[in-house]
DNA sequence: TATGAATGAGGTTTCATTCAT
DNA sequence: AATGAATGAAACCTCATTCAT
């Protein structure tokens, strides 16, 4: 492709966003230097700057990204699967595939711990994921499989919170079978108080 | 040989393991200098390396330490707290209380995913803990509160699962009071779930 | 071959350098950028590469314009006002009326104290600035208005001196009306030594 | 001299701005790097740091030692010499002794006329010399040397610009002798004019 | 044992210049 | 002729660690 036309700029650059998610996923923001990430690209250190102002521009590039491919994830799963106990274990089989990137994902927690700015863009990327969520939970209610009394919104919160916690278990280590049995048996709880009966 | 001085040498320990994990705590393991936390502790930058061979063996320290804070923590709640709702909202308001060392403890998650070594000790420590909840939770069963169907085995990993993923709320700036309407939420649908009916 | 084509590219030159002064002036040799220039031109940075060899180049390019400029004006000035007094007050108000390029005169000062080659240029301008001066006294001279006694090539090469120590003091932010006072009371001192009595 | 006596690190300092001094006006703010600076003290970059923020933070360091070196001078000056002529010669000698630094000032200027804060520095810096100057024409006025209707500050700041004016001549590389006879011939001006006949 | 000056490797960022399009 | 992506050589600055005092 002629590197004059914007459309090349535009692949470029989710090329790059592509490759320093995988560096920054395995190494961490700190111990990840700019020349990991172009070596791995094949450029040069100075090409990656007409992408990115700074390092920290382009580790917030793959976070927006990061998110964004969640909340795809998210709805799609959501929305293909049948029933509330299929979409979960689906659910969770999606965001447990690749294990990669958790330990990105809690460096940016604790960054965004210390940085306001920061925090606030992984809040904004929460609540879209709580409202793919609500949207699902909305559904089921209406399809009458819910109890009315449930206050949606916060549920939601509390279901993403136990999937985080569960992505904590995988970052350190604990088998996927058992996390799966956890998940399971956690959703089973909640299932037999929430659903209508 | 006296032994006072060994002696010296390890109260002198515990207290750079103190202030240091209050300054990694604030600041971050990269963003803390060993000048951080001499000037914090008002020694020299030399006298850390009397106590600790490198910036990365005073932090596996602190690790160890921090753990046990947790431990006791949580098993002084669990063993005062009466009802099994009293016993959440007391646990609940304990490790929130503390809100300044999220930011460290999502970073040693986030180092554990890529340091097999750091895992198996962050897993031994989440073992401990687990371990607390399924004592607290027996207790419970035993005085016929809790349903004789529920593991609780996985249960308590749920339970803690649950806890970290309203941490990373409190991570990212959600206010404390919308994590604990969340935290209420789930707990009142797991609750008449799984206690006896 | 067309002759209008290296007529074209001696008014492209010119514009670039015209536009290169202004942003060298405005920032200074080493930090203003070739895209700088480019973008306030409007055109890439590529293109400036066909005019010009370097950056050093089109600097140099810049240098002779400049003097030129400030020749013309000079010149103008001292043809135009009639007593010694109005010229003196012309002069001034001439030269200090774009204060913008102070900064780009002694940076050019400043690299020619390294540069012989540089000094040199930068000496030969002088030479033509004095003359210019030296024509005006002589007139003045033979109109009976200046002492024979004095050396005039001298006394041009002093008040051109003086001239660039006012410069100094506008481009370190001293008053123009202070300056101007300054300006005034030396000039009398002179006139009352030197014009005929 | 031990390392750990403040006075050595004082010492180290002074040495430091001596050398960078050097360094600065043989190439120039932008063309000498931080490592020049060490490898010509013969200690490694780092070391600079211990002792200056940043490399404008020790040029800025090398300013106001210049200056004060700059007002000593003049004050000896001043208060040696016996005569106006001979004070003004002397003071001519003195300042015109190393040229060395001649880059250096203009760069200075030449920085200032775009940075507000390293204009006020040398502005109060030039007060501060105007001052010794006005100091040494009161003298001579209550000697009754100087005319009674002269103002003692516009006519020192005059002279100062003067000086200026002349530096600029040395720094373009005209020869000393002939700068020195441009100065004679002003002055001769100025003093015909403002001493008492 | 404690100090803190010094080291030196390494990281981020900038930009003049080149060259394929 | 013009574009602008890419290069690559520096430059500034940081900081864990060492070691003479």
């Amino acid at each position: 492709m002629p590197r004059v036309v914007p459309e090349y700029k535009e692949k470029a650059k989710d090329r790059i966003v592509e490759v320093a998610h995988e560096v920054f996923s395995k190494k961490g923001y700190h111990d990840t230097t700019m020349d990991d990430i172009a070596e791995r690209l094949g450029v040069s250190k100075g090409a990656l700057y007409q992408y990115f102002e700074s390092k920290e521009d382009l580790y917030r590039a793959i976070l927006n990204a990061g998110f964004h491919n969640l909340t795809d994830l998210l709805r799609s799963t959501a929305t293909s699967a049948g029933t509330y106990a299929e979409a979960c274990q689906a659910f969770f089989d999606s965001l447990t595939k690749d294990a990669s990137s958790l330990g990105h994902s809690f460096e940016v927690i604790s960054e965004a711990s210390r940085n306001p700015a920061l925090a606030k863009a992984v809040r904004e990327n929460y609540s879209e994921t709580i409202k793919v969520i609500e949207d699902c939970l909305e559904g089921w209610r209406k399809e009458g499989a819910l109890r009315r009394d449930v206050d949606i919104h916060l549920l939601a919160e509390g279901l993403v919170a136990f999937y985080d916690g569960l992505m904590v278990y995988l970052a350190i280590g604990i088998e996927r079978s058992e996390v799966r049995k956890a998940f399971a048996e956690l959703f089973k709880a909640i299932e037999e108080g929430i659903l209508r009966q």
